[in-house]
DNA sequence: TAGATTGTTAATCGATTAACAATC
DNA sequence: TAGATTGTTAATCGATTAACAATC
């Protein structure tokens, strides 16, 4: 049930943190980066910084930094973001345009190409560029497209029939803004967005710094 | 810098999931969960999941299982979720709107009242049922309001400068969905969310499932 | 050379996993 | 009693942190 264990999820999760700052700094002019700049940015240490890098398999020069331009192919290479992956996307609602408005997804080797909906009021409506398709023409959509990518933003009631659907097209990865967790089969990648696990973080943190402050 | 650490942070983050099933759970007509059924869903071991309800400090039944309503209890007071704490929402675009239209943030102990935004053509309109107002007013929306949680919704440029106004407002505790690292003061929490690292994990799964189904 | 930073190797810390007695 | 599940204690695993020689 799409159980594969990846290595190192922390340094992946924070490889496209890295990745905007690289190209942000890359706009301003830069082209060498040391770790403890990035590590002040980030708030970590500098070793986590230089482990993390390490990962790509770029070497810096000591005394120096980093290039980089070299930092941002290897992230990218490594996350297999060198030429986007077309995506579709299913749930126009508020949710899905926040998603289909999101420009810096191109940035990050995600290129949306289409949506679906139920809703005949928002079926052949265009969103930012993109067009709305009925959900039933699903199959014939994605039929040769080669589309492997699918992001689900319906209600949690409808997203395990949607996910079937998805896998029937032959969707491989799935990102999952629903509030469920998906049954997939073992080929398929079912990958679970929950904001409310940073919410959580917040509140724990909030009462352990009240806390502190009385003492 | 906002640097308080806290212990357990994987489990503080499946606990909003949990809370999520269980209330789902009660609305079916459950009174009593075992671990392995929970774990199922989780996509969990057994044992992740009695590790995770043991912070809460409830004690199951041998042989049985827990009781649902008192785990729903102690993982609302261990969140500190028991009474929504009132936020308000800075940035009423399309990622605002589809906050602002979320309707399970009661459950999560957050309760948004009021969005502002600098955009003439959004101030003064209701998204959700709350309005939008100013940013400008902020300060005097605030004051005295006892509100503690702001959660900022803007572009990445324009982020720091909210948050800046936010914690001169006496926000202790800021929900940042916009693509920067914030500065804050020591006695304020600064949470990011980012998504894109959820994207990055999926990314690299993928790839990984592909290499092994070649082997 | 001196100062700064890198990359490696070892130590610590914390989370996950395993084993098992206790309980309903 | 037998079957299932809990909770605790110990073992393993992996990530973070520390120390330091090597390099520009």
């Amino acid at each position: 049930m799409g159980s594969v264990k990846i290595q190192k999820t922390p340094t992946v999760r924070r490889l496209p943190t890295y990745l905007y700052k690289l190209l942000e700094m890359q706009k301003e002019g830069a082209s060498i980066v040391a770790a403890p700049e990035l590590a002040r940015y980030m708030n970590l240490t500098e070793i986590v910084v230089r482990k993390d890098l390490a990962v790509t398999g770029v070497t810096g020069q000591p005394g120096v930094g980093f290039k980089i331009p070299e930092l941002v192919k290897a992230i990218r290479t490594y996350l297999q973001w060198e030429i986007p992956s077309p995506a579709i996307l299913v749930g126009a609602g508020s949710l899905g345009h926040a998603l289909l408005g999101y420009e810096g997804f191109e940035e990050y080797g995600l290129k949306i190409i289409a949506a679906f909906d139920a809703d005949p009021a928002k079926i052949g409506s265009v969103v930012y560029g993109r067009p709305v398709y009925d959900i039933a023409e699903m199959p014939e959509k994605l039929r040769g497209s080669g589309i492997e990518i699918g992001i689900i933003c319906v209600p949690a009631a409808h997203a395990q029939q949607v996910a079937d659907q998805m896998v029937a097209c032959g969707i491989r990865g799935i990102w999952n803004f629903a509030n469920v967790s998906l049954r997939v089969p073992d080929e398929v990648i079912a990958q679970r967005e929950v904001i409310a696990g940073g919410l959580a973080v917040l509140s724990v943190k909030m009462a352990q710094q009240e806390k502190q402050s009385c003492d």
